[in-house]
DNA sequence: TCTATTCACTTAAACGTTTGCGTTGGTTTT
DNA sequence: AAAACCAACGCAAACGTTTAAGTGAATAGA
């Protein structure tokens, strides 16, 4: 691999000279500066980053860590999305993504925040992992400027998506259309099911409707079997609802799979709403009726706070980012009136 | 930080001493290791990355290239399970991977191999690009390492899905069915396409079948709407098929929803198979017949490889090698006998 | 008793950069 | 004509490692 050495001894000047030519600073002649880059680019010459790492102290490098409960990973629709926007934000600022390797036992595995020190990422993103996990919590706490996803702790910044948005939406467009008996699997506890589930509450509550016990379930995210069968119970109920929400739109299908099963037709019999928007669901019939996250705006915002985070510390506030979606009419819901 | 001087000085030795303490070198005395060991791990010490690659010339960091023409990166389906699969893999080995950056405009862009260059990665893969891209073969035929996903080089290892086996499979399973009216809309063209077509006719006749050319029908992969309009014109045919192949099962999509707006019935008026085996199309009633390619394989394999290429080249040869996949059966083939 | 050998460590160079400070020689100021 | 300045470059240290070669002391072999 040619150096900057090599460079040096070619045009005959130091080291020093080569290396501040190719960095434009003000103190190399015109000349030669010239001749410097036409050499280098004649030799092919590409910078050592990790050499350069040493000396800067920045890798230009980013740390990802995350993962699901199904250990999904990258097949994760939702987090593939807001990754991806995420990648192409930070690489207009030269930097790489790395993960955070989260094989919890393999053999010479090391924390998350070791690892994120043995390659000295200048930054890390977090999201759809355990928040509680105390080497994510250790993570956190580091020195290392950190953006989370859907998840608020102290002095870190964080991207959300607006659930309480999300699903006043969602309940006014349901309720405008008639319905009254609306039933909510929603996932499984965390501050975000929370969030969905008060403000589920009270939106009905806004509009004058009190919501059955037993029309509140609980079924992990993601788990098309675990609403299939919520959604039988449901659906035996005397009083059956005339909509059911559900905590994503995978598990939509799995309750839209148990209507149908029952002999029923959604929407005419039992109307379905999602919530996330995964991009498959623009593609198959019915078109479900659901709630659509920025996923896009959620990565750009995380690319550019994390890097004024690294690049810009003293002006750079820590701050609670919420990004909101977009109502995504389908076929699911019936009009009632 | 600390790094290996703190360490040294507080233990009264030459840095030297630790970094050989550390990486278990026979020539330090048994307690001089412990008690080095042990102040390492008082202090917090974290290796750098960047300085062990200066001296090694190994970053175990691995740069990965991907990018479909729709431009849906990471969203892509089937290359993200290969990945999660590559990633899990590499991960148990103690190499991380890192993206090498695919936006062709951004100000200061370089060529994928001066990007891998600049990260010293010590291998690549490479799926899903535009595979005749000048750029991808200027890495494909430099010095480094080179694992490629379903496209065969010279002098590359390449890890193929068995599109032979898959159409075999799909066709004699379609063929036992009594289906003797098959047609098939495929992909744009390239080498995977162009296997898959000609293993369909091939195999057809193997069954005494011939497919009359209006049954042939090209529309990109993974477009629901190439996929919906071609399977109107198929429909709309005087001799209508009993059964319609596509690229992939997101075209299949696409396919039954006109199969669906012509008042037709899957399967009992038209069947569909697929081609992939997307997550998510378990989930979907009804359920998509389709040729479930073995991504969890295809990634383990060319992790694998690409290891054997990096630790052993004297011992490792380039080879291609197939992974077979296998027949996924749903609810959109019609049994006719 | 003298010479090899082994053990346990140290020395020092090297990897490829960046950067503060110094050193030139030449050009302006007073 | 002396003092001051500037433009253009070199010196050398430093970042955190690894590793070949060297050193001194203890042990073993003859």
């Amino acid at each position: 691999m040619v150096s900057l050495k090599d460079i040096a001894s070619k045009c005959n000047v130091s080291v020093a000279t080569v290396s501040k030519a190719l960095n434009d600073h003000s103190d190399i002649g015109a000349e030669t500066k010239a001749r410097i880059r036409r050499t280098a680019r004649e030799l092919g010459y590409v910078p050592n980053a990790a050499a350069k790492s040493m000396k800067t102290n920045r890798t230009h490098n980013l740390g990802v860590l995350f993962m699901d409960d199904a250990n999904s990973g990258l097949q994760h629709d939702f987090f593939a999305s807001v990754l991806e926007s995420f990648k192409k934000e930070v690489e207009k600022e030269g930097y790489d993504i790395t993960f955070i390797s989260n094989d919890r036992n393999s053999p010479g595995r090391t924390s998350y925040l070791t690892h994120a020190r043995y390659r000295r990422f200048d930054g890390v993103i977090i999201a759809n992992v355990h928040f509680d996990d105390p080497e994510v919590v250790e993570l956190v706490k580091s020195d290392i400027p950190v953006v989370t996803i859907d998840h608020i702790y102290n002095d870190t910044t964080t991207i959300l998506s607006d659930n309480v948005d999300g699903i006043k939406t969602l309940v006014d467009f349901v309720v405008e259309n008639g319905h009254k008996d609306i039933a909510y699997i929603h996932g499984a506890d965390s501050s975000v099911t929370r969030t969905r589930l008060v403000t589920f509450n009270k939106q009905l509550e806004e509009h004058g409707i009190t919501v059955p016990d037993e029309y509140i379930q609980e079924s992990p995210y993601r788990d098309t079997h675990g609403a299939y069968e919520k959604t039988l119970e449901l659906l035996d109920l005397p009083n059956r609802p005339t909509c059911i929400f559900y905590p994503d739109d995978y598990a939509a299908y799995g309750g839209m799979r148990a209507v149908m099963e029952k002999g029923l037709k959604v929407p005419d019999d039992v109307s379905v709403v999602g919530f996330d928007g995964i991009k498959v669901a623009r593609h198959i019939r019915p078109r479900l009726t659901t709630y659509r996250q920025d996923t896009d705006g959620l990565g750009t915002q995380a690319a550019k706070n994390l890097i004024d985070l690294i690049e810009r510390p003293k002006t750079t506030l820590i701050k609670q980012i919420v990004v909101k979606g977009k109502l995504l009419e389908g076929d699911t819901l019936k009009k009632l009136n």
